[in-house]
DNA sequence: GCGCGCCATCTTCCATGCAAGCTTGAATAC
DNA sequence: GTATTCAAGCTTGCATGGAAGATGGCGCGC
C-alpha cells in the first residue's frame, strides 16, 4: 500500500470517498464524520485507528488527528489504548441537545427580527420559501423531503443571524443528533403544527417584532421537544 | 533533550507547568490554554510547534495534537506550514460571544427555575452566596475579587442547569473572552446594577417563575453587552 | 470442574525522519 | 538604484518504529 497518493487508489471502498482538495486530515475527518452521520459506523462500534487508516488508504497519523477533532465535536470518544468509540445518544442527550437548540434558535430569531427592514424582509422570504417546500413535501407524502426542507429552514434561520459561533455550535449539535432525527422522522405526527409555527416565526421577523420572533422560535422547539422525548422513552430507545 | 521524562526537567520554565496525570497531549493542551488565557502567549503571536515543544520538553507530535484541540476551541489558528497563530478578538467577536451567552444563560436560568422546589432553593442560595461575595468585594474596592465572584455566579448558574453540552459551550466561550474580560473589568461603571440584577435572577429562581428567571438573566447580559460594546468601539480597541 | 495468574497480542502514544511548501534574502541583470 | 530570480532555511504534513498499557485466552493449580 505504501505511499498512498492523495487522489489515487480508487480500490479503497467503504466509507464516503471524499475528494476534497485539503489535507489528509481533512479527508479523514470528512469521511469519518459522514460515515458516522449515515450510520455506516454504528453507534457503539469500536474501531481501531489502524483499520480506518487502512480503509482510507492513509497512515494512522491523520486518522488519529481527525479522531481528536471528532471527539471535540462530541461524535466519538477516543479511549486511551483501546480505540475509537462511536458515541450513542441517550434520551438524556436529546434533552441536552434540545435545550441548546431552544436557546440558540430563540436568540437567532430575535436577532434576525431586529435587522434593518430590507434584510428582515429578505430573511422572511427565504424562510417562507423553505416552509413552502415543507408544505409541498407534506402534500405529496414525501417525508424525507419534508425533513430536508425543515432542516433548511432552521439552517437559514441561524445563518441569517450572522453569528459564526452560533453557526458552529448549532452545526456540531446537529451532527450529533442527525441520526436520531432520521430515526424519529417517522414517529412525528404533527407536521402541520410545525408548518404553522414556521409561518409564525417568519411573520414575526417580517414584522420586526423581536420578542414575538424569540417566543415563536422557542415555542416551536419546546413543543417539538415535548412531543419527542416521551416518544423516545415510550419506545424504550436507550441509544440512538 | 532526548527522552523527556514526563515529570522531569524542571528547568523548562515558561508557560504553566501542569502536573496533570494525563497524557502529554493533555499536558500540552492545558499549558497552552492557560498560557493563552493569561496572555503569556499574546494575541497575534505566531509560535512554531517546534519551539513550543522544546519549551514544554516534549516532541512536536503532542503539541501538534493539542493545537488541533485549541483550534477547535477557537483559541488559535494553525496555519499550514506557517505555525500556530494566537487569535485576537475583535469587537465583532465580542458581539458574537455575548449573543451566545445571552442565549445560553437565559435558558439555563429558565431550567433552574423549573427545578423541584428543594433544588431550586439550594441553587438560589448558592447564587446569592456568590452575589454576597461580589458585594463584599465591591465594598472594599477589590475589583479582581469582584470579577472572580461574578464569574463564579455565572458558572454556578450554568452548572445548576445540569446540561453538559451547555457547560462545555459556555466554557469554551469564556476561554475565548477571558482576556477581554480582564481588560474591560476596569472600564465597568455599573457594578451596583450587576449585583441588583443577580439578586433578581436568584429571586426568580427561588420563586420558581421560569419566565421571570429567563428574562432577568437575559436582560442582565443584554445590559452588560450594551454597556461594553460601545466602550470597546470608543476606545478603538481593535483586538483584545 | 473451577478459579487464578500469566503471556501473547492488539491497541494507542509519542518520537523522529523525510519531503514538500512558503518565506526571505541575497545576488545578478539592467 | 531597482527589480527579478533563485536558493537556502524555515515551517508543518505525514509515515513509521519502538514502547507501554490493556485485554483476552490459555494453562496450571486445586
Amino acid at each position: 500500500m505504501a505511499r498512498a497518493r492523495p487522489n489515487g487508489d480508487p480500490e479503497v471502498q467503504g466509507a464516503a470517498e471524499s475528494e476534497k482538495r485539503g489535507s489528509l486530515v481533512d479527508d479523514a475527518y470528512a469521511a469519518m464524520r459522514s460515515a458516522i452521520r449515515d450510520a455506516s459506523f454504528a453507534p457503539g462500534y469500536q474501531a481501531s485507528e489502524q483499520e480506518i487508516a487502512l480503509r482510507l488508504g492513509m497512515s494512522r497519523t491523520p486518522v488519529h488527528e481527525a479522531a481528536i477533532r471528532l471527539q471535540e465535536d462530541g461524535l466519538v470518544r477516543v479511549l486511551p489504548r483501546k480505540g475509537i468509540l462511536i458515541l450513542a445518544l441517550a434520551p438524556d442527550d436529546m434533552r441536552e441537545i434540545y435545550d441548546v437548540v431552544i436557546a440558540m434558535e430563540g436568540r437567532a430569531a430575535e436577532l434576525v427580527a431586529a435587522l434593518p427592514e430590507a434584510a428582515r424582509l429578505a430573511a422572511a422570504q427565504t424562510l417562507d420559501a423553505h416552509t413552502d417546500a415543507m408544505a409541498a413535501a407534506h402534500a405529496r407524502g414525501d417525508l424525507p423531503g419534508w425533513g430536508l426542507a425543515d432542516a433548511a429552514f432552521h439552517a437559514a434561520l441561524i445563518a441569517q443571524a450572522r453569528n459564526g459561533r452560533m453557526s458552529r455550535i448549532v452545526q456540531a449539535i446537529n451532527d450529533q443528533s442527525h441520526r436520531a432525527r432520521m430515526l424519529t422522522l417517522n414517529l412525528r405526527r404533527t407536521l402541520d403544527a410545525s408548518i404553522a409555527e414556521h409561518r409564525r416565526i417568519a411573520e414575526a421577523i417580517r414584522a420586526g417584532t423581536a420578542d414575538a420572533a424569540l417566543d415563536a422560535a422557542r415555542q416551536h422547539r419546546i413543543r417539538a421537544r415535548n412531543e419527542l422525548l416521551p416518544l423516545l422513552d415510550s419506545y424504550g430507545l436507550k441509544h440512538l
